[in-house]
DNA sequence: AGCAGGACCTGATGGC
DNA sequence: TGCCATCAGGTCCTGC
């Protein structure tokens, strides 16, 4: 599932290609993947643009275009973008295609049908609700230990609960929630507000630490995942807790835990996590 | 207000 | 073998 390291990988991948390419046509094969103007709307209206540069904020990525509006692109679970030098071969799951004026294109493709498409002028962003409303990036300043502990205080939810929720963080998901928490020994279902100030300072260091090694390893790719050239993440093989369940834990040999908190699986070490 | 749970989707998996 | 039920997960929406 693309998550922030994951975005950010295809972010890069296609921060090579796309800058100055010209879009000369759309094919839509789904048009409930673009929300925001209609996808009749975004095939007429699109041609013509060029994209100046690519940008992420928490899961989201964004295409800059030369009159100052902004392509928003939200992968949710399964969707995939992928570049190609040449015109593309749809299949079942691919729903858009966006065709540049030199035969490359980009596709869209996403089996759950999930991922969401976004055009439209900055001042307008506001529109896209999930955006308007995201949390600080965890790897910019904003985010930081005392934003943590304010944050935290009064909190009756879980600090997993915590975790996934894009407003208090941006671009963190199930498996890098998981992997934080193991790395700062804090059981997933504790109250966030039972976090000691040293808590919540080794689960700042887990949480920046865990996803600046995922990007180094260009994402995790449990099964639909892949970066703009079709490619595979390699950080499944750094995973310390998430899918592992029954499987010892690489720092104490403790069998993994399976639980269900916030809604999600959960996997974690009953031993080194308290 | 703040949180939990369902809806949205489809493919993979497991049970009988 | 085949069929059905269940599960996976990010975000929006509803309801408590």
């Amino acid at each position: 599932m693309p998550e922030l390291p994951e975005v950010e990988t295809i972010r890069r991948g296609l921060e090579q290609v796309l800058p100055g390419r010209v879009f000369a046509s759309v094919d839509i094969y789904y048009s409930g993947s673009v929300k925001i103007p209609t996808a009749a709307e975004l095939a007429a209206q699109l041609p013509g643009h060029r994209i100046i540069k690519t940008g992420r904020r928490g899961k989201y990525l964004q295409l800059y275009l030369d009159d100052q509006s902004v392509i928003i692109i939200h992968l949710r679970m399964t969707g995939r973008l992928i570049f190609s030098h040449t015109a593309w071969e749809p299949d079942k799951h691919t729903h858009i295609v966006f065709n540049f004026t030199d035969g490359s294109c980009l596709a869209f493709h996403d089996v759950r049908k999930f991922g969401t498409i976004y055009w439209t002028a900055p001042e307008r962003l506001c529109q896209i609700k999930g955006l308007a409303c995201l949390g600080p990036e965890p790897l910019e300043q904003e985010f930081c230990v005392q934003y943590m502990a304010d944050k935290l205080a009064n909190r009756k939810s879980s600090i997993k609960a915590l975790l996934l929720n894009q407003e208090f963080v941006a671009g963190l998901g199930n498996i890098y929630a998981d992997e934080a928490l193991h790395r700062a020994a804090v059981r997933p279902d504790r109250p966030a507000a039972s976090l000691t100030k040293a808590e919540i300072k080794a689960l700042y260091h887990a949480v920046c630490e865990v996803l600046k090694e995922a990007i180094k390893w260009r994402g995790t790719t449990m099964s639909d995942y892949r970066d703009a050239n079709g490619g595979s993440g390699q950080f499944q093989q750094h995973l310390r807790v998430y899918r592992r369940a029954g499987q010892p834990c690489q720092q104490c040999g403790t069998s993994i835990e399976r639980i269900v908190v916030a809604g999600r699986g959960t996997h974690f070490c009953p031993r080194c996590q308290k």
